[in-house]
DNA sequence: GTCTATAAGACGATAGAC
DNA sequence: GTCTATCGTCTTATAGAC
């Protein structure tokens, strides 16, 4: 991990956002320092300043960057015109996609309560968006008999809230593969809604 | 806020855990420090220290306390013959109970990897015995014919998270009562498991 | 762009007076 | 049982050399 001195600022600041990525999400923001961040990169503490204005911006920004990418990725899905077919593709992109980064959703859940007041409007308003295609998805299907919920964005906190508990006691190394457990969630989902 | 010198032993105790368990939930353990406890309790620092060892004993207390209560709470409910009303009596009083503590449930939660791992240990053991007895009655469900589910440890999982997740969103003065919220879960927590 | 050195202050925990 | 005072260490962030 030891670096020489010179340019690299092109490598560097990727790295600086891996290693925070990392360690916040194992001992949490306030417990980590700068200097652990900037050992873990093989910099000296003064050097992180080059690339981050302070901690919390970093935080921010890690957060900012997590969401951004979650919508982008939902927005790439084509969305299949039959409500059941449109949640099943919901229902498998999140549990694949949050399963792939789990230290970035533990972070973007956990330490909200550590951002600042704009940083946190800003993080929640991206998370209610994503949230929101989740609705519309039940709304349709009420609209064509295919979905019956009592509440639909009450189904949506729910929905949300079991698929993203996979990430709690998911581990590659498991007894059930990524495919199985999408196959299971797909199925308790689709009972939980279906008319 | 402010005190007086002398002895006050059995109020500073409870005193104590109320704050730290409040500005836990609220900054993070590692975010909130010995003096800003004794600032609340209205003591010296220094004071804490006749009632608590350290820091981290008192984060492991209010996390064993929380998981007491709650095995100690689940075990004085009757426990129906009928699994599915065994399912709906669990649903009702895990969303009830969690809902009455929003501060302990989030500490149990987030500070985990804040604890030594003997105490992480102790805790996760605790949290395990619960989940046990939501897994106890689906399979005793399947037994009956009254359960299907693909998988009764993920069942359990699933239900669980999804359950939890409320203390994510409600609050009190909200446009739903616990009661109307209890409702529309076990719906949902019936058809997901219902044969 | 990274280094060393440092400013200015907060941290957990303890000692001894009362 | 609580106080004041303090120890030794750690913190974020900055300044200036190279």
């Amino acid at each position: 991990m030891a670096r020489t001195a010179g340019s690299h600022s092109a490598l560097t600041a990727p790295r600086i956002r891996e290693a925070a990525l990392s360690l916040f999400a194992r001992h949490g923001y306030a417990a980590v320092s700068m200097r652990q961040i900037a050992a873990e990169v093989g910099v000296q503490a003064g050097a992180l300043y080059n690339y981050i204005p302070d901690k919390q911006t970093l935080l921010a920004d890690l957060m900012r960057a997590h969401l951004d990418d979650l919508l982008e990725a939902r927005a790439a899905l084509p969305l299949r015109a039959d409500p059941m077919q449109a949640l099943e593709d919901f229902t498998r992109f999140h549990i694949r996609f949050h399963a792939e980064r789990p230290d970035a959703v533990f972070i973007a859940y956990m330490e909200l309560r550590n951002l600042e007041p704009d940083n946190f409007a800003q993080i929640e308003a991206l998370r209610r968006r994503y949230e929101d295609t989740l609705t519309a998805i039940l709304v349709d299907g009420q609209g064509t008999g295919a979905v019956a919920v009592a509440d639909p964005r009450i189904a949506t906190m729910a929905i949300i809230a079991m698929l993203t508990g996979v990430n709690t006691w998911f581990r590659q190394t498991g007894r059930l593969s990524l495919d199985e457990i999408e196959d299971i969630y797909w199925g308790m989902t689709r009972r939980l809604v279906a008319a």
